[in-house]
DNA sequence: AAAGATACCTAATCAAATTAGGTATCTTGT
DNA sequence: ACAAGATACCTAATTTGATTAGGTATCTTT
């Protein structure tokens, strides 16, 4: 039903961690990123990453740099200092709930 | 920073695989299973619960039965058949989005 | 020449969680 | 006896964040 866009709420954690990854990346290569690394199963449309790259961005975790390529702007973003920090802390976090998640999925009652 | 509180999105289908594993259950109850189940690391409002629940049902998913207990009412709620078969694509869907979110974490450029 | 991929973006709408309450009963601690 | 906390239901208003639905522009492929 829903199942090719990401979980809600992990799209933060989600760039951030690409971007800790990768060193620096664009918006649209982050897109591809996400089709290509999910097999196509997830995607997340451009109108939900830009705004969230601009609030990362203006929360003064990432640093920009634009760059020309084959006649095309591209707008390379990368973690500084702090948003490297809170790209571990955001990971850790994500990771902490899938698996809690996962826990509260398998969950019985002990009278049942 | 938000670990506290489930992956958003994910509400309606822990509350059917709830169901699905332990038959019957009534919202208070949903919300301690949660916070049982993730060792006191996850928890889901009432806010959240209540109005999720309600959907389910007016969705057609879910049977309910009110009982006294300890002279408070108790709102049972339970799937139907239609509310089953939900349940298990529910499941599905999200055991996948989990894989696929995991997969797009560890994501690094061919060209990289 | 058109279609599709690459590359950026925003405004309006919608969905869903949070914040912030409300009512009421029973149990536990002082 | 009284207060606090647990149990048990609920809603309204706000906020957050994704979706829908656009927009511009260049380069590549058919």
């Amino acid at each position: 039903m829903e199942t090719d866009r990401i979980i809600k709420g992990s799209l933060s954690a989600v760039v951030l961690q690409l971007l800790q990854l990768n060193g620096r990346m664009y918006g649209y290569e982050i897109t591809k990123a996400v089709q290509d690394g999910s097999r196509g199963k997830t995607r997340i449309t451009e109108a939900a990453l830009y705004p969230a790259l601009h609030k990362l961005e203006a929360a003064g975790l990432l640093d920009t740099e634009t760059e020309m390529a084959d006649g095309r702007l591209r707008k390379y973003y990368k973690l500084n200092r702090k948003g490297k920090k809170e790209s571990v802390q955001q990971l850790e976090a994500l990771q902490e709930a899938i698996s809690s998640l996962q826990k509260i999925l398998k969950y019985r009652l002990k009278n049942g």
